[in-house]
DNA sequence: TCGGAAATGTTTTTT
DNA sequence: ACATTTCCGA
């Protein structure tokens, strides 16, 4: 069959419009991939050369997906030769070979947001600043936002309305710090993230030949995630696609959730006043989710004002209502949740891997982690400390990044002690004042150290030094990347120190170490395919991997429950999905409800957490947790109270978050963990089996484990009924009850909360 | 100059 | 609660 045949009226027309602007609002799960795909094959299949494509994705992975899916369309390799790739590995490819234009060695190494921030500090300690005001994470956060914005530190010494503002939040010496922090990666020949998009723009702008070889070269854009680009992006395309005009974007204004990295929802609210006659197909026929789960996440989204108008429908089944549970703490929440994955997987015979646990931060995942261990149940936990973000790892990559570009002094004093070779601080600290003194740099000084009248041993330890990076340098040039690594690590005596730390963490870094060896070893030797030419320089895997994260690990194949924040999966899909934390000040997040805009982000988050989910749904919140080493209390979060109890039913709730007016004053008196503000909540409707049944005055919950078969039992909704069965395993026991009102349930006798009416037991 | 103890900050999300 | 940084004594 044909790959245009796959395809919807919408999605059709969103593949064959190819000349001139073209934005897709895509909505969640209305295959969006599925078009972005189509496509580039459609545009190669009436003959663009793959060469002339451009297509910027958000993740590598994403990136790698499209082109293995295009190939399998045409039955080709060509599509080997498309450009694509996030913005940043592309840009990082284009900026390498032109990267000498601006002064850059090609080699330059790229920083992460660690290097960054260990930069500032050292600059902020520099110009005696205080750290106290001059937090790094807020001055790079600055930096970084007037980066994005295409404002170099030039421009922001002249901008009174950033100085203004840095005078109001009393730091005035921000645009210094810029201005330093800009001309120190310079000199350690160095681009930080946001670099290479600024730098780009840099380079198109200021030299027509680069930018007019682009803009021939990249006839067909596309973008992917439109709503999540900023400014340095959005002009780049717009600098790229100005000749063609051949730019089609894709994305959902309602999944716009990473302002806080400078992307700005105006790019695609706007993006038809950009161009003359911009089509706009919107893909609003939803291919994930059950009815119910659709319904839910289109009245959640429903309360925020700014976005374009659609509506999300779909021709799945009804499905299942959504859950929501309250529970009195983080440990009842994790065992909540790890409860109802084994009891998932025992009564509708679901895999470990289509389950996800979505958190709003990482620390959450602690809790969870303990459960799935304690129950045996496999986890892939994504993001927190990347592979690459462990020190051993940075260390290690901070020789071979001195090697490559030894004008890197944030690698370069990284580890010019480390092992220790006796070159403590109060050499490093010379070599730094002589560098700057003699305006070299301290590579340079360090290469004659002799000449700079260093005591006779401290020279000597300098030159051994030098001589074994010069020597790795020599290797570069005959033997490829794995070797060149291998000899690092032997000559640094980095691989015997971690060697000989017998400690369980110390065998644990030593074995990261050997994985990034064998990593390497992976690149260099995986042979060049079919008319594909890759460098397989030291240099370019350095560049790589900067740009690599957890995203891009392949483990989604693996049977393993996954925890990830929100913002990780996005783009990601699982039949069962347990959202959690759903408390004010968490999800939202507290430091989120200043502004509208700002908490709109926040609920578009949560739209984003529901539509991952295709067939159930879990919704949980704890009302108390540890946050900073104490206890506290939480509100439910606004969003819950914004839930159609339509399609909303809650099996589990310890904090009675629906009160039923029957129970109302019952609730009161035993909950104490009751929030008695949250009373915002709209009544459920009774449904037809939970007539209401009055708990007798003393109702008292008993042990769950003195429950057994043939006892007589009061609930407190469903009143009173015999156990007629009892399976599951022993800490998670699952109870049939045949209730008087209501008929048969089950229940899991750990949450239910019962008291034992008649213990005439084993009856039966 | 080093190692261990005390103090301090951190948790919003990521290329 | 945890990690990182700073402080302090030998």
């Amino acid at each position: 069959m044909h790959f245009l045949d796959e395809l919807n009226e919408q999605q059709r027309e969103a593949v064959e419009y190819i000349h001139g602007p073209l934005m897709v609002i895509a909505g969640a799960g209305s295959g969006k991939t599925k078009v972005l795909t189509a496509r580039i094959a459609y545009l190669m299949e009436r003959g663009v050369d793959p060469f002339h494509i451009l297509a910027l994705t958000f993740t590598n992975k994403a990136a790698n997906e499209m082109k293995a899916r295009v190939e399998r369309m045409l039955g080709n390799t060509e599509a080997r030769n498309l450009y694509i790739g996030t913005f940043h590995s592309v840009f990082a490819r284009l900026l390498r070979s032109d990267a000498h234009r601006l002064g850059y060695p090609a080699n330059f190494t790229i920083y992460d947001t660690d290097d960054s921030k260990s930069v500032l500090k050292k600059i902020i300690a520099e110009l005696k600043l205080d750290e106290k005001h001059y937090r790094p994470n807020i001055v790079f956060q600055r930096i970084s936002n007037a980066k994005n914005s295409l404002i170099g530190w030039q421009e922001y010494q002249q901008y009174h309305e950033l100085l203004q503002e840095d005078n109001r939040a009393g730091r005035p010496m921000i645009a210094k710090i810029y201005e330093y922090y800009a001309r120190r990666c310079f000199q350690n020949g160095a681009m930080d993230f946001d670099d290479l998009l600024y730098q780009m723009y840099v380079l198109l702008t200021q030299f027509p030949d680069v930018l007019h070889k682009y803009q021939h070269k990249f006839q067909y854009i596309l973008i992917d995630e439109y709503q999540d680009t900023n400014p340095a992006q959005y002009a780049i395309i717009k600098l790229l696609g100005a000749v063609h005009e051949n730019i089609c974007v894709v994305g959902d204004d309602a999944q716009s959730i990473y302002s806080f990295r400078g992307a700005t929802i105006r790019n695609i609210l706007q993006f038809e006043k950009d161009y003359e006659d911009v089509k706009v197909v919107k893909l609003e026929q939803n291919y994930r989710s059950t009815r119910n789960i659709l319904a839910v996440a289109n009245e959640v989204i429903a309360y925020n004002k700014q976005q374009l108008p659609k509506k999300l429908w779909t021709q799945n089944d009804e499905g299942e209502k959504i859950k929501l549970v309250s529970l009195l703490s983080e440990y009842d929440e994790a065992r909540f949740v790890v409860d109802a994955i084994a009891e998932q997987k025992y009564r509708n015979h679901y895999n470990n891997k289509d389950f996800a646990i979505l958190y709003r931060t990482n620390s959450q995942s602690r809790s969870f982690e303990e459960h799935l261990r304690r129950m045996n149940i496999p986890y892939t936990i994504y993001g927190g400390i990347s592979f690459y973000q462990r020190k051993e790892i940075k260390d290690f990559l901070a020789y071979l990044r001195v090697v490559v570009n030894p004008l890197d002094e944030e690698s370069l004093f990284r580890i010019i002690n480390f092992p220790q070779r006796g070159i403590g601080e109060v050499t490093q600290a010379k070599i730094r004042v002589l560098a700057s003194e003699h305006k070299i740099s301290v590579w340079d000084v360090m290469q004659r150290a002799q000449d700079f009248g260093f005591r006779q041993n401290i020279a000597e330890t300098l030159d051994a030094f030098v001589t074994m990076i010069k020597n790795l340098q020599l290797m570069l040039e005959t033997e490829n990347a794995y070797t060149v690594a291998l000899q690092a690590g032997k000559a640094s005596g980095l691989v015997k120190e971690l060697y000989n730390d017998k400690s369980v963490e110390g065998i644990a870094r030593y074995e990261n170490v050997q994985e990034l060896l064998n990593a390497i070893q992976e690149f260099t030797e995986t042979p060049d395919e079919e008319g594909e030419l890759t460098d397989k320089s030291l240099g370019a895997y350095l560049q790589q991997i900067s740009l690599l994260t957890d995203a891009d690990k392949d483990t989604a194949e693996s049977d393993t429950v996954k925890l990830m924040t929100i913002h990780a999966a996005k783009g990601l899909e699982f039949p069962c999905v347990f959202v959690v934390g759903l408390e004010e000040g968490l999800f939202p997040s507290a430091m989120s409800i200043n502004t509208r805009e700002e908490l709109e982000e926040e609920r578009r988050l949560f739209y984003v957490a529901i539509t991952r989910a295709k067939e159930r749904l879990w919704l949980t919140y704890a009302a108390n947790r540890y946050r900073y080493g104490n206890q506290m209390q939480n509100d439910p979060s606004r969003f819950i109270s914004e839930l159609p109890p339509e399609y909303i039913d809650t099996p589990v709730d310890q904090v009675q978050l629906i009160r039923r007016v029957s129970q109302n004053m019952f609730a009161q008196q035993t909950m104490p963990f009751e929030s008695s503000k949250n009373t915002s909540y709209r009544q459920v409707q009774s449904t037809p089996t939970s007539t209401v049944h009055v708990p007798s005055p003393d109702f008292k919950p008993d042990d769950f484990r003195l429950m057994k078969v043939g006892m007589k039992v009061e609930h407190q909704k469903f009143g009173y009924g015999q156990i007629v069965s009892i399976d599951g395993n022993a800490t998670n026991p699952i109870a049939t009850i045949r209730f008087e009102l209501s008929g048969e349930k089950k229940i899991m006798l750990s949450y239910a909360r019962l008291r034992i009416v008649s213990s005439d037991a084993e009856a039966s």
